[in-house]
Parts: structure tokens; sequence; C-alpha cells
RNA sequence: GGGGCCGUAGCUCAGUUGGUUAGAGCAUCGGACUUUUAAUCCGUUGGUCCUGGGUUCGAGUCCCAGCGGCCCCA
């Protein structure tokens, strides 16, 4: 249902938008009744304001690369057609340059009293920031020598009733900026750009897991209880069903039921919800990577994770060699490999293999250690005072078993797990096991709840159906965990995961 | 959860020790201009100073609470 028709609509009505509210009163209802007037006389024309489909268009980025090999002194070069968004127009009487963009680039135009005739001058009058056009013309260098498409036929496609930001500094404000991302998108400096470095990033990492034969998965977002992970899930209902379900916060449990299914090697790219804490590190959705092979360890992993970094990186035009954080970050392979023992001694003296040691550094870093199991002290001593110490990026290797309760154990090494992660500037990028397919010691895992631990800080949660599914055997097997988000935010050097996820969770904002 | 910083026009920002009617640039509107580059020039309009209390003769400014954001810590 519509609400009034076109000729009685309400000057100034706000249409509520999400986060900030459209002025009903003030310069903002003026500038908008500017552009609402001037919709009114594109329709007194017999334009339709909104437009209609424009082909044959070429992209701007092809139209310079043609520019490039043209005569600069030239106004009459090759004919084109390009279509996109006013950003800047600067009048000279009956002279008009205006700087047009499309998703590839910019571009200047000429538009002429003389040259595109009245009719289309009349529309030239109700031209605003921010509308989107489609132009003819030729291709050629104005006296100044930019490179412009002299127009000689217009066409207007969609009025904009908003103002556009500050056309010098954009929209600056970071909150503004992820609340109303289609405006960052056209005026941030860098931001388009990152997000199709994020899509290059994504198209990469799928291409180099499906050359090595993965096939790609999806499993159940909704599940009955969350496990393969330690984290608070968010919890919903199923109305139908009349029961209560949690959003998934791994992918892990059911991608290793396809390894006992045969599919041997898989991988799932997809949203996970975590019910926790947001900082420049965490929202509490994000896209994580999770594969596994069969007959492979955490060692084939580790081979995996450099053939994605590196090949993701060349797909977003990661330099080998970058400064990110405030560290140097140097993307060579062999990546280092380190073994978690030996960068907690290193790093707080203490001798890993001693409880007493560990709890006397743990207790010396400020880490609680009464009644808590020595190796959640030592996980919380390793956190405290070795993860920022890590420019990386580095391979941690080998931890201790018993935070590891879906990692196989090292052969005659039975505290030790085949685990790794990887860390970059001091921030956590990826996670990988050779896999526990034992499964009566993963049952007996799952029933042990570690001192010290909360059922939240834990991954020690039953799942019945999936120790059923062990025990008809999964094969050996290799499996890895990537936060796309952060390895994005590392690709593009972004401070803060939220310049790398479009929308990012924010409290709606009300009144003021 | 604790601490620090921030919130002024559609956008970007000033605003002194608490003191007259809260300013600028961009944008808008009107005017000049057929080669501009954030065009320029002349004129013009526009405010819930985040919200609510309090102190004061007087609050954008000081205090308290709340809302929203950023950062650090747990």
């Amino acid at each position: 249902m519509h609400d009034s028709p076109e000729s009685t609509r309400q000057p100034a009505s706000p249409v509520p938008s999400p986060g900030v509210a459209t002025p009903s009163t003030g310069t903002g209802a003026a500038l908008e009744k500017a552009r609402r007037d001037k919709l009114d006389r594109l329709v007194a024309l017999g334009i339709d304001p909104w437009g209609r489909r424009f082909d044959g268009m070429t992209s701007v980025a092809i139209v310079r690369a043609e520019g490039e090999s043209l005569d600069t002194t030239s106004e009459t070069g090759p004919a084109v057609r390009v279509a996109g968004r006013i950003m800047l127009l600067r009048s000279a009487g009956s002279l008009v340059f205006i700087e047009l963009h499309d998703r590839t680039g910019r571009i200047q135009l000429m538009l002429g009293k003389k040259q595109v005739g009245p009719d289309a001058w009349k529309i030239v009058d109700c031209l605003d920031l921010g509308d989107l056009i489609g132009v003819d013309g030729r291709l050629g260098y104005s006296k100044s020598g930019e490179m412009t498409i002299f127009v000689s036929h217009l066409e207007f496609l969609t009025k904009s009733l908003e103002t556009p930001p500050d056309k010098y500094h954009g929209l600056v404000d970071t909150d503004l900026r992820q609340r109303m991302r289609y405006l960052d998108l056209i005026h941030g400096e860098g931001v388009r750009e990152r997000f199709v470095a994020r899509s290059k990033i994504v198209e990469t990492v799928r291409r180099v897991l499906t050359s090595r034969g993965y096939l790609e998965v999806e499993g159940p977002t909704l599940q009955e209880s969350a496990g393969g992970a330690a984290a608070r899930p968010f919890k919903t209902h199923h109305n139908a069903l009349d029961m209560p379900l949690v959003l998934r916060i791994a992918l892990e449990l059911h991608l290793k039921r396809l390894l006992v299914g045969g599919m041997e090697r898989v991988f799932e790219l997809g949203r996970v919800y975590r019910n926790e804490g947001v900082s420049p590190r965490h929202n509490p959705e994000f896209t994580m990577l999770e594969a596994y092979e069969a007959y492979g360890d955490y060692g084939t992993m580790m081979d995996l994770t450099e053939a994605i970094l590196i090949e993701a990186g060349q797909a977003a035009g990661t330099p080998m060699r970058f400064e990110w954080m405030g560290r140097m970050i140097d993307l060579t392979p062999p990546f280092r490999r380190a073994k978690y023992d030996d960068l907690l001694r290193d790093v707080t003296g203490c001798d890993p293999t001693d409880p007493a040691s560990v709890a006397t550094a743990a207790a010396a870093a400020g880490v609680e250690t009464a009644g808590r199991h020595p190796d959640v002290v030592k996980s919380d001593l390793f956190e405290a005072k070795v993860e920022q110490t890590l420019d990386g990026p580095v391979f941690v290797i080998d931890y201790p078993a018993s935070i590891c309760p879906l990692t196989k154990r090292k052969v005659g090494q039975p505290h030790v797990a085949e685990r790794f992660e990887l860390y970059v500037a001091g921030m956590e990028l990826a996670n990988a096991y050779t896999e526990l397919n034992d499964p009566d010691l993963q049952e007996q895992l799952f029933r042990t709840q570690l001192a010290g631990l909360s059922a939240d800080e834990s991954m020690a949660q039953m799942d019945t159906d999936f120790i059923r599914a062990l025990r008809h055997g999964m094969p050996p097997a290799g499996g890895l965990g990537i936060g796309i988000d952060r390895l994005v935010m590392f690709l593009t050097a972004a401070p803060s995961i939220r310049d790398v996820i479009l929308f990012p969770i924010h409290r709606p904002r009300t009144g003021g």
C-alpha cells in the first residue's frame, strides 16, 4: 500500500531511515525542498525523475583507458556513452562541468548550452549533486588538459533527494559512515576499493580450495546446541516446532560429519554468531572459513594457510612487505613456526613444563591462578604476555592438550595437541588441528570441564550425534579455520574489523 | 564491567575565564561568467549546541544522570 500520489505528496514528509533521522525542519528540509522543486520541474518537462534502463554504456575506467591514447588538444575524439553519479558540478554560465562517478572511476563531463540544445539545457538546470545521469558525447580534452566527455545528449536517470556530504571532506564521522555505508561507499576515500578487495579475497579463498579438490558445502546455522568453539551463542526459537534453537558459533562439527560421509575435502565459507563483546577485532557476526582434508594433518593445513594468504594477498594487491598496526609484516613464505612452550619460556622466563613456575609467572602478570587448571592458567598467561609480541605471520604450534578437546594428541606426547594458531600483529588469524577422530576420547573430552573455565569458555559441549558419527569412522584429517574479516583487515591493512564489514552492529539511534 | 576522550547547521569544523542576538567553509537559494578542477566573485537562507536535571543574575561552556560513538583495560 502506497501513501499519497505524486500530486499531493507532502513536501518534507520525513521517511524514517535507519539510524539517522531525516530532518523535518531547518536546513535539511530546505535542502530537500530545493531538490523536490527540481524534481517537479523535471516531471513538468515530461522527464521521469526515476529513470529507466540505460543500455550500451562503457565503464569510466575503459573510457579513461581509451582517452589516454588521444590527442590531448582535441575536443572531438570517439563517441562514448557513460552513466553514473554527479559528484561535483561547476557552472560557468552557459557551460557546466560535471565530475561523474561510476563503480570504476571518475571522469569529467562538459555540457554547453549551445552544444546540448535548449531542451536538454532545461534538464541541466535541474541537476543536483548526487543525481544519476547518462550521457553521450565525444571523448577529448578540455582547454586546461583534463580528459573530458563533451556531452551531446543527456539522459536523466535518478533524482537524489538528500544532500551529499561535504564535497571535500566527505563523510568523516565513523558512526555515520557505518550506519550510512551507502554514503561512505560513494564518498569515502578507499572504502569501495577495500570492499572490492574483500570480494577478491573471498573469491581467491574459494579458488585455492576448489582447485585442490575441496567441495564447498553449507551446514546448518540453526542448531540445537552450539559446538565447535568456546563462545556464548545467540538463542532463538522455532515457532512451528516449538523448539529452542541457537545460532552456530562454528562450522566444525558438521563439516567433520561430512568427512565421515566420505566427502573427504570440504569447506564452508559462512557466517557464525557469537554473543560476546564488540571491539576493533570482534563483531558478533562474522565470516568464517573452515576447511577439512581427510588423510592430512595440521602440517597440511599450514601449507594450505600459506597458500591462501599469499594468493589472497596477491588478489587484493597486498605488498609482500607492509606496515600494519605499527608493525612490519613480511608475507614471504615459509612463515616462522614456533612452539607454544618455547614462546612462553622466551617471553616470560618461566619453565612451561613446570606448573608451579607457570603459576608464578602468571601471578606476576596479574593472571588469576587460584583453583584453576594449570593449562587454563598457562593459556591465560600466553594471551596476556606472548600474543602481543607476535608480529608474525608466525605459526604457533603444539598447544597444551587439555585446552584442545577436538584435537589429536602428538604421538608419544599425550599432553601436547597437534594444533597451530597463526598470529599477525598480535592478532589470531587462523586456527588449525590435526582432527581428533577417536570417538571414545572425544566423548570423554566432551565430558571434561576444566577447573576455572565457565561453561561459556569451554568447548566441552556434548554432541552425541557427533560422537555417533565418529564411531562410524572419520578419516584422520587436518582442519583449518580462518576468520575472513580479520584476513581482510590484515591484507588491506585496516585498523578495525568495522572497516571491513559493510554493516557492523550498532546500537539504535534515538532522539537527537 | 572499569577508565579516558568526543557529540554545535544537511556535511566539515571554530566557539577564549561562564557574559550581548552561537560563527566559518561547503551545500542551498538569487545574480555574473562558454574551459572549470574543492571553480571564482557578489548577495542569501539555515540551529532541539545529543537528551533530561542542577548550579548561577546568566550555561554551547561548570556539575549530575542518561543516550550514542571512539579508544584503552578486564
